[in-house]
RNA sequence: GGUGACGUAGCCAAGCUGGUUAAGGCCGUGGUCUGCAAAACCACUACCAUGGGUUCGAGUCCCAUCGUCACCUCCA
């Protein structure tokens, strides 16, 4: 299997830690606002990579983390450590405590990742009744629930010798690990010119790179909802030891591969890495994987804050979530979409072209084409080269095979596409419809072409494209 | 200012361990089929940002230039 590996700069061989296993840590959701379409390709992205590297023979051990506690925000005081906290402001905008703020976006989070059909990290679908409650059950690591570990963590770095304190912070002193800037290659010197607002609320912070490990219930936080006792005083913890912790605390204090989007590499991740150092001494991290972003048509970057289109709204547009995931499994983690609506009609277009080959290709699943299975998975190790999965399905459509084997190794296929394939193009719809369908059938057979096309018109009004094939009508959706 | 990613057809996007005709899809055009359509099938649509260099040979390696984007501040 062969990965883009950030910090190496380039794709590299993968070598698991334990033969044949591979631990996986996937930054997740923060839950206090509905996930919008940019999140949703992160998340199709490394659940296409889970289910190849299952598919491909490895037994994988991957945990997603929820960030429900002290995800502070700068929106307020620009370059602030001490900006709110989001969880806390969206419990004030809605009126409730931040624990059921989080609760309920990871109700929408199991709701659109169950519709996109992307895996719980566990491995397993995500059952239909699954909720919040029994989300850690599925390979969910709720930060709330680690704020043990977490402050073990942060007293082995103390004690290690990589924190001070202040009267309002425990910081992480980066001056105290001499590659901490490895993943951009940015010297802390150089990077103090561009950020030139910065305003330093705690008067004690030596260097501006240094980072929150703990933060205290004082000044602007005495009123913090969420807190928990700590050596340094009530508090909450910083914004990146949630993940050391839970990373290392579950999948060891060494693991294979972390994935997150391109943001984190500067600041989430290179602090994630210092941590770790700070704490064990060495790096827990084998292989960073980082997925590019969604830009605009304008070539501009999709943010919350812009108004991107969610799941929702994306199907009250007429699309199907396997559209969407269409779009995204097609296209390689590092390419940064182009995402517009155009887009997603050029995906729903291929996608129901494929179902509709597949439909004719009958229900009979032969066998599958070992040749064909062994392209797939060079395919997959060669760095998820996920276009080139897509031109051995069509190159499998046109081929000689018999049919069935055709079906079957698409099938297959869809073991790491998750297309839903099998289940084909969705043929609801109501007694009105089939009862239109039967009296234009009728008319046909009769020979009233005429009365045959007004009827189609009229399906056609009510959303619905008639066509005629060899086996009768056949009816789609638009 | 610094750091990084990237520039392939109308659009999306492979190819970048250099080597016969630069994958595949979407859209479009022409045709076959069809009662007419739709679907399907066939055909057509690229001076690989620019300029140098290395090489028998470069989209693919090296250098420069131009351009785009991101990050350095919460974000996937």
């Amino acid at each position: 299997m062969k990965l883009y590996s950030t910090i190496d700069r380039k794709v590299v061989e993968i070598e698991t830690i334990k033969k044949d296993e591979i631990s996986i840590y996937s930054c997740g959701p923060t839950v206090y606002f509905r996930m919008h379409i940019g999140n949703i390709r992160a998340y199709i992205n490394w659940d296409v990579l889970h289910r190849a590297l299952v598919y491909l023979g490895y037994k994988v051990n991957r945990v997603m983390n929820i960030t429900d506690v002290g995800h502070m925000s700068s929106t307020d005081d620009f370059g602030s450590d001490f900006g709110e906290d989001k969880m806390d402001r969206q419990a004030q905008r809605e009126g409730i405590q931040p624990i059921d703020i989080a609760n309920k976006y990871i109700d929408s989070v199991l709701n659109d990742f169950r519709d996109l059909n992307i895996l719980a990290p566990c491995g397993q679908s995500i059952p239909h009744d699954l909720t919040y409650k029994d989300v850690e059950r599925y390979g969910w690591s709720r930060a709330s629930n680690f704020v043990n570990q977490i402050i073990e963590m942060i007293k082995r770095i103390e004690k290690n010798g990589y924190t001070y304190e202040t009267k309002q912070a425990v910081y992480f002193d980066v001056s105290k690990l001499s590659d901490y800037n490895i993943f951009t290659g940015q010297e802390l010197s150089e990077k103090e010119i561009g950020v030139r607002d910065e305003v330093n609320v705690d008067p004690e912070k030596k260097n501006p790179a240094d980072f929150v490990l703990w933060m205290k219930r004082v000044g602007k936080y005495e009123n913090h909802i969420m807190n928990w006792p700590s050596p340094w005083g009530d508090g909450f913890p910083g914004w990146h030891i949630e993940c050391s912790a839970m990373g290392t605390s579950i999948l060891g204090e060494k693991f294979d591969i972390h994935t997150g989007g391109v943001d984190h590499i500067p600041v989430h991740h290179t602090n994630e890495r210092a941590q770790n150092i700070g704490t064990y001494g060495h790096p827990s991290v084998k292989y960073w994987l980082h997925n590019e972003w969604l830009v605009s048509k304008e070539d501009s970057k999709l943010s919350k804050s812009s108004g991107a289109e969610t799941l929702p709204q994306v199907i009250d547009l007429g699309f199907e979530p396997m559209d969407v995931r269409y779009l995204f499994v097609s296209i390689n983690y590092r390419t940064r979409i182009a995402y517009s609506v155009d887009g997603l009609k050029g995906a729903r277009a291929s996608r129901l072209a494929l179902l509709r080959k597949l439909e004719e290709l009958g229900s009979d699943s032969g066998n599958v084409i070992e040749e064909y299975i062994k392209k797939f998975k060079e395919e997959l190790e060669n760095n998820l080269n996920m276009s080139g999965v897509f031109r051995l399905i069509n190159e499998l459509l046109k081929s000689e095979y018999p049919r069935g084997d055709i079906l079957a190794t698409i099938y297959e296929y869809d073991k790491v596409l998750g297309l839903n394939l099998k289940q084909g193009i969705s043929k609801e719809y109501d007694s009105e419809i089939e009862e239109l369908l039967s009296l234009r059938k009728e008319a046909r057979e009769n020979g009233d072409f005429a009365e045959g096309d007004r009827l189609r018109d009229l399906i056609m009004q009510k959303g619905f494209r008639v066509m005629d094939t060899a086996n009768g009508q056949t009816i789609q959706r638009v």
